[in-house]
DNA sequence: AACCTCAACTTTGTCTTGCAAAGCTATGCT
DNA sequence: AGCATAGCTTTGCAAGACAAAGTTGAGGTT
């Protein structure tokens, strides 16, 4: 009835899917807006984004300015695994809300 | 930008996020109808149901045939808290669909 | 009555994981 | 040199998912 083992573990925990959501939204998230707009100690921040990246989830972009910057984006196969846990969400949604 | 926070943790876990958008499709479900369709072995089954009733959401009816019939149900609490996380859900999917 | 079966539940144990706090490293500024 | 900040690692703890096995209770069967 519904696919709920399609919904990705390494996605569906709350924190990585605000991360998630964040990086759909804009091309590339600094480590320092990301953890602005999540509230999450950088410890944590930094574990989830590993956690995402060794799933090639998404990119790092190391820069330097003054301070050095590193920023965050979602690679092709991230952007299409979140697409498909989309899916799932609406799927969900609609059924909710019938 | 997100109401992560309003993500509810009982709500979100992934066995009982099952169980809600089930509970949320009819009026009630017997045990067993929601073991098969959720393919959960019946101890982690009861646990999830167990905290879901812990928490307010979820109603229990016990009855007798000639087998013994438990059956799951939401409260009022539980389609109020289940709808809001609809709306966070909802929130997510049209900012990664955008 | 003794026994079996099935539903529902509990117990036990394991293993993963989220998370915070503290510490480390590297770079630029004064 | 000393300080501040960004980013990252380490440590430790607590919570929780999950499976497997055992328990309880009710009906049916022999």
């Amino acid at each position: 009835m519904f696919d709920f083992d399609k919904l990705d573990k390494t996605i569906h925990e709350k924190g990585r899917l605000g991360i998630m959501t964040l990086l759909a939204t804009r091309p590339s998230w600094p480590f320092q807006d990301l953890k602005a707009e999540l509230k999450m100690s950088d410890g944590n921040l930094v574990t989830h984004l590993r956690t995402l990246h060794d799933a090639g989830l998404v990119a790092v972009t190391k820069e330097m300015f003054d301070r050095p910057q590193t920023s965050y984006s979602l690679t092709a196969k991230g952007r299409t695994a979140f697409q498909e846990y989309l899916t799932v969400l609406e799927q969900i949604v609609n059924a909710g809300r019938q």
